[in-house]
DNA sequence: CTTGACCCTGCCGCGACGTCAACGTCTCTA
DNA sequence: TAGAGACGTTGACGTCGCGGCAGGGTCAAG
């Protein structure tokens, strides 16, 4: 037999027998005089062997430990690891499967707010439009909730929840209006205490004692980088008072 | 915010952000002077978004079309298509953990004989030792049933099944020997018309009648290149007459 | 003599990064 | 001020199981 027979045989193709050789999986047979690889039915009967152990899902350097470490036991191991393996990925892949039922369920999967659907809602009811402050800060927000365990976002958006308010969001924009326009001013404009107050008055007291814990100071820092001095300032009087 | 603290931020090592860049998923930021990317968190809710969109199991290109393609309708297509793809995966993992089960739960895992069970049965009612024809006959019988569906599996078996009767296996051995003497003979020796005989005598008729089809002849030309001149003249009487 | 079907070796490509190497830069400390 | 150690930069190779191609040689038939 040639190569090609050989292939055909076992139901490869002659680049894979090839690559078994390559790799030492497959002996190299006699060659003819025109330099031609001539097979015997061993050699098929080996491919086929090898065929089958790739088939079951083991990798060829798995495939090569099992025909080495002669016969049976070493297999048995080999092939329990690999249910399991294969056990791991149907739970992987049905819970991603989940994710992705959940999203085509909520109508328009919008990756942009791929946020959880609560912080989400909260986040719509937000003013924007034209306030980089107000910008920066959904920024902020989308990003600690990605990087956030399944509880700690859910105790995240309830922080947020009275932002939704109607009351409290009509006085948002007011707000972000007046950060802005501190963007570049010294840090001891005078301005700088009095929007401290007014924004502790409108914000729920959980979410200021949230901004004063190490974990949401990190975030303010973070957040203050891209303010200007003064706007940082105000974040410090929210945070903490004077340092 | 450099690029470390980036990845921290986000989930992901630096090397990743800098494939993304280098793919184009994500633009490159400003250079500080000394060279290094200075990052807003502008940018980390733009890493943070292709993440989750790897993370759902899109590729890169994937995740560039959707980036690209403003919003919405074509992500839907895209993760219907997932969807259907992870369904398709499930179920050839489940298939394949059958398949491991079935070989797990028949004791010794023999991928030697991973051939089906019935014939496995079928094999070790055969006699081997020191013939090589009876060798290359199993190899041949192994390597037919590896490549065969699972139904005509079954018919294969079937036609085989007889030979395991204690009566015509006892008589194997003889005919084996017989044929391994005529190893260097000359096709036209006597012995070949008389052990062909007895070999259709012995045989099942349904085996006889398969050896005649195409697809047995061309299984027995498969097996007459290993064997000698006077062997070969055997299977040829046995499978069609004079040719 | 050509055509077409085989065979040979050897190397690049895939996907999503990990992991060097070889180098520059910043910050802290002795 | 010097050295150490933690950062950053680009660039190239490794992973896994082959597929595909380039650039040849071989062989039988028309």
């Amino acid at each position: 037999m040639r190569i090609g027979e050989l292939a055909a045989l076992v139901g490869v193709t002659t680049r894979t027998v090839r690559h078994y050789h390559h790799l030492g999986l497959l002996p190299e047979p006699t060659r003819l005089g025109n330099g031609y690889r001539e097979y015997r039915l061993r050699d098929a009967v080996e491919l086929a062997r090898v065929r089958r152990l790739t088939e079951l899902g083991l990798s060829l350097d798995e495939v090569r430990d099992v025909l080495a470490d002669d016969r049976g036991r070493e297999l048995r191991e080999v092939l329990e690891e690999l249910d399991a393996d294969l056990a791991r990925q149907q739970e992987a892949i049905g819970a991603q499967r989940d994710r992705l039922a959940a999203l085509l369920a909520a109508g328009e999967p919008d990756p942009d707010a791929a946020v959880s659907p609560d912080l989400a809602a909260v986040l719509r009811g937000l003013p924007v439009a034209g306030s980089p402050s107000a910008a920066l800060d959904r920024d902020m927000l989308a990003l600690i909730d990605t990087g956030a365990a399944p509880a700690e976002r859910a105790a995240f958006t309830a922080l947020l929840q009275p932002l939704a308010d109607p009351d409290i969001a009509a006085r948002l924009p007011d707000l972000y209006a007046r950060l802005d326009d501190l963007a570049d001013a010294d840090p001891t404009d005078p301005r700088v205490p009095v929007l401290a107050t007014d924004l502790a008055d409108c914000l729920p007291a959980e979410l200021l004692a949230a901004m004063r814990d190490p974990r949401g100071r990190t975030w303010l820092d973070e957040l203050s980088r891209e303010l200007g001095p003064a706007q940082a300032a105000v974040f410090r009087h929210l945070s903490g008072g004077t340092p």
